[in-house]
DNA sequence: ACCAACATGGGAACCATTTTCATTAAGGAT
DNA sequence: ATCCTTAATGAAAATGGTTCCCATGTTGGT
């Protein structure tokens, strides 16, 4: 997932009070930051377990899907149809994931992006933003 | 959705009769040789009832399924979680798509299938596909 | 026409994800 | 430190797409 204009707050015109720090939502933040590759709702969930944490799984579903509209998190969608997250580095780029073992490599390149904007522009399209996979059989497999 | 190596055929030894033809796979057939953009299986069985036809939406999901499996068929997953289907176009092309009313425009360019494989190669991925999509507001939105 | 294997389809089963809602706990105000 | 408003949590139930089960219907070769 990369530039995505996830427009989603403050509906309402309520005063909204701000995000709350709490012990689950930090045991998400540091599991991800530790693993580097695509994990489902429910393997973070069983990691949190393991490591002894009391988290529901409602809440790691919401705490995930939270932190990928805020851009924390890319996710995609895995063949299987569950929704996998890691952990969102800061700059645009696009990920070359291993079909089977789910090893993931971010690549980035100028030259796609170019082409995506001159393509789009060229059919009158604004506001252009662009989702790019690459999918192989890394070495190891 | 591009090169997906679905590969699930005959797994069993046996002499695995050939497949058979029905009135309902020549209707599901039909229907996909009309649209040319992506459609959930659920869709297809509401066109085809509405076409009048009788059939189940069982059958129509094995039959997507089957289809896609030999090729007939390209697959996406949609942010929804839904598997939607499209006719196989012959070329290997992207898709550029209006965030507000979902107009599609079917586009292709030698440089980014380049530049995938190259750097898919460069990291020793093997066997390599990809996914594009591009998004924005079209011109009418 | 006969029959074995494949196909169909309604409903139950599955399973990831969401919703509901009663309870808990941030964190600003007092 | 205590109150209090409101966000956060989580168990259980609901949802919804898809698949499985299996009794019944069809196909196509003999």
């Amino acid at each position: 997932m990369t530039t995505r204009p996830v427009t989603k707050a403050d509906t309402t015109g309520k005063p909204s009070g701000a995000q709350r720090k709490t012990r689950q939502r930090a045991a998400v933040e540091e599991i991800l930051s530790d693993r580097h590759d695509f994990r489902t709702a429910q393997q973070i969930h069983d990691d949190l377990r393991h490591h002894g944490e009391r988290i529901g799984l409602t809440t790691v579903y919401r705490t995930l899907q939270l932190m990928a509209e805020s851009g924390d998190l890319d996710a995609i969608r895995t063949n299987e149809g569950e929704t996998a997250y890691r952990r969102c580095s800061t700059g645009h780029h696009h990920h070359l994931v291993c079909r089977t073992c789910g090893r993931t490599v971010e690549v980035s390149g100028p030259a796609v992006e170019k082409w995506a904007n001159a393509v789009a522009e060229q059919h009158g399209f604004r506001e252009i933003s662009h989702d790019l996979e690459i999918f192989g059989t890394c070495t190891a497999c």
